[in-house]
DNA sequence: CCACCATGAGACATTGATGTCTCATATGGA
DNA sequence: TCCATATGAGACATCAATGTCTCATGGTGG
């Protein structure tokens, strides 16, 4: 009888990763309850988005513990976390392009701390030598969330398969295109 | 006294760029026109966006020519692609993620060209030994689009200078964050 | 069995954006 | 000068989404 909140939450992501204009209707008949239910629990569209906001926070989090990012090499560590990341990158995806609607409204802190997790990581690997200077950690952070996005966005279209959302992605973020002599 | 519908266009694309969700008279506000003026011009929103897709499209293909994808090394063709698609990289991101609206609608025809051009490229990259073949030509012009996206971002959000965009993308799309003997 | 409570369905007003219309004005050309 | 045309300003109806409300229902716990 009892809706599960985060049932909604993840019928939702799912919905609005792939229609980001969908409205409160279709997404209470996404996660199939009625809208007045689904406004029963949150009080408004802005009010789900925000905690589709936190639920993507947590995720990212967990993920970043689940990556041990301070383990073994940056690039060991950077692989993890793509794989960690993948099942949340269709959330993020769309976060990453709801965001930038809130222009004056302040952003969630929770961010702010995830992307110094993610640059911090990077910053590791450029002071042990493995990665290159000339790109700064935040260029690589930004990248990871573009590459990130383009990969949900492949698999999401069918135009890639999901098991190779994590090569692709670490592959070019780390390896880039060319082609070397010594791998 | 006429109204120079590229100006409205180009207008409309610096604000929509920002501000995805802007109103018809807010767009009609930035290029200094009345909103009834601008519905003069363009019928609708989804007309407006249309033309503004149109001029997406013409912009790829003028830097697609102006980059002559066919001289020299492909990595030299990729860099040049890269400076001369900059300027439209901001109008490319509102696209790119405007057009995942259109579900059921046909896409246009101009951006399957498009990206064959650009998929081409990296083929031929990968035919001459320049680039790796275990990441498809579909994920690198993927890549490419999402990295430009990521760029522009940066650059927009001032976190980053514009005079780096050409270097971060074009760095981080060939050569990867791993830092290389060699080089 | 009964009371309770969450839900589903739907009506209703509100809001914001849109599209259309009219009219006054100003500009540019004949 | 005079006319044609484009524009600006604003009124107006329409539409879609939203938020709120009521009421009936069905499942659950006591």
């Amino acid at each position: 009888m009892a809706v599960d909140p985060d049932h909604v939450l993840r019928a939702a992501a799912a919905l609005l990763t792939r229609k980001s204009t969908a409205t409160m209707d279709e997404v209470a008949k996404a996660a199939g309850i009625s809208r007045a239910t689904l406004h029963r629990h949150f009080a408004g569209r802005d009010a789900l988005v925000r905690a589709l906001e936190s639920l993507g926070i947590a995720e990212c989090e967990a993920a970043l513990d689940a990556a041990r990012l301070d383990d073994g090499t940056a690039s060991e560590a950077v692989r993890r976390l793509v794989g960690a990341m993948e099942p949340a990158a269709g959330l993020l995806g769309f976060l990453y392009t709801e965001n930038q609607l809130f222009e004056g409204e302040a952003q969630n802190p929770g961010w702010t701390l995830i992307d110094e997790r993610i640059s911090a990581l990077f910053r590791r690997g450029q002071l042990g030598g493995e990665f290159r200077i000339d790109l700064t950690p935040a260029w690589l952070t930004e990248a990871l969330y573009g590459l990130m996005a383009s990969g949900a966005w492949m698999v999401q279209s069918g135009k890639g398969a999901p098991r190779d959302f994590q090569h692709m992605i670490v592959e070019l973020l780390l390896g880039g295109a060319l082609r070397r002599e010594e791998s």
